[in-house]
DNA sequence: AGCACA
């Protein structure tokens, strides 16, 4: 049959066509943050947690809802906000958990929100969080941009539902089914207006269903190559491929197996590619990996280039001195 | 922390 040809967009943001996610413990319908995560954040009620991030680096021009957009695909997002000091404006998003946040703080991280004013976001929780004003925004009159705030999409909260069959949200920031926390009780399809796309493809890729925060202490020089590794003892090739393939800029990836440690490297088609996996997919966990996250950095050695660079090539006849061999 | 292949 046709199964086969099946677009590439069509599998990312198919989390539940015919495979819908392990329903939650079966707790009451409407418990609004039900995380059965990994942190222990047992001691703390989530109630309290700062689930606010605090962004910094947005150029001075910027506006909302540009920072609207760029969130709200962000899982869990719930609102934003932007307040100028002085010139320089201050970004802060509210998530439904901390744990979200915390997801949506790493993807953000020296993300380059800008090329031409060179801004580059840094993040970090917020001391407290967001306050949302219940109701509609409330001065009208006034219209002080800086000041708004608003209720973002309503698309995180509702999964990963595309908009529309045209414009499939960006996967590149969040991966297939990125940082599917906490599965949140949510019925797919309830609410939506548009019934999904039919979904040719059961469940091809075996997600990350999880994430966890990652220290990456050191990384390498942004390059279209990024190397995996923290990937637990397991690792199912399989399911790496299956992950990583269908990132949009994938070109190639190798694996390997060491004696306890398999890491893996990937080619993207350009640094932009890899650079969004590598905020995307940062801490993700899959599966086969246990409970661990991977760890995302760029390659110290990218595709296409040789490791030793030990003959620097001088620009070709700069100097009369040619080497010994340079026929052909 | 673990970075290969062209």
């Amino acid at each position: 049959m046709a199964g086969t040809g099946i677009h590439p967009y069509l599998q990312q943001w198919a989390p539940a066509a015919t495979a819908p996610p392990p329903p939650p413990p079966s707790v009451a319908s409407t418990v609004p943050l039900p995380p059965p995560i990994v942190i222990d954040n047992t001691a703390r009620s989530a109630s309290d947690e700062v689930r606010t991030i605090f962004i910094t680096g947005l150029p001075e021009d910027v506006k909302e809802r540009e920072l609207l957009n760029l969130l709200r695909w962000l899982p869990g997002y719930e609102a934003s906000q932007v307040n100028f000091k002085g010139e320089k404006p201050m970004g802060f998003a509210l998530f439904s958990t901390a744990q979200l946040a915390i997801a949506a703080k790493d993807a953000l991280q020296e993300m380059v929100f800008d090329v031409e004013s060179k801004s580059v976001l840094h993040t970090e929780m917020a001391k407290k969080n967001l306050f949302i004003k219940r109701g509609i925004v409330a001065d009208s009159s006034t219209y002080d941009q800086s000041k708004r705030l608003r209720t973002g999409g309503d698309y995180t909260h509702s999964g990963y539902t595309s908009p529309s069959p045209f414009h499939p949200p960006p996967a590149h920031i969040w991966g297939p089914h990125g940082f599917m926390a906490p599965p949140p009780p949510y019925d797919p399809y309830g609410g939506y207006p548009v019934p999904p796309v039919p979904m040719p493809a059961p469940s091809p890729v075996p997600a990350p269903n999880n994430y966890v925060p990652v220290q990456n202490a050191k990384d390498n020089p942004p390059c279209n190559t990024l190397f995996i590794g923290n990937l637990g003892e397991n690792i199912n090739e399989e399911e790496l491929r299956g992950l990583f393939s269908v990132q949009p800029g994938f070109k190639q990836m190798k694996i390997l197996r060491q004696e306890r440690h398999t890491v893996c490297f990937i080619e993207f088609e350009d640094i932009n590619s890899a650079t969004n996996v590598h905020h995307s997919l940062q801490g993700a966990v899959i599966p086969s990996s246990g409970s661990v996250g991977m760890r995302i950095q760029y390659s110290k050695n990218p595709f296409g280039k040789r490791k030793d660079a030990s003959h620097h090539v001088a620009a070709p006849g700069s100097n009369g001195a040619l080497p010994a061999m340079t026929y052909q």
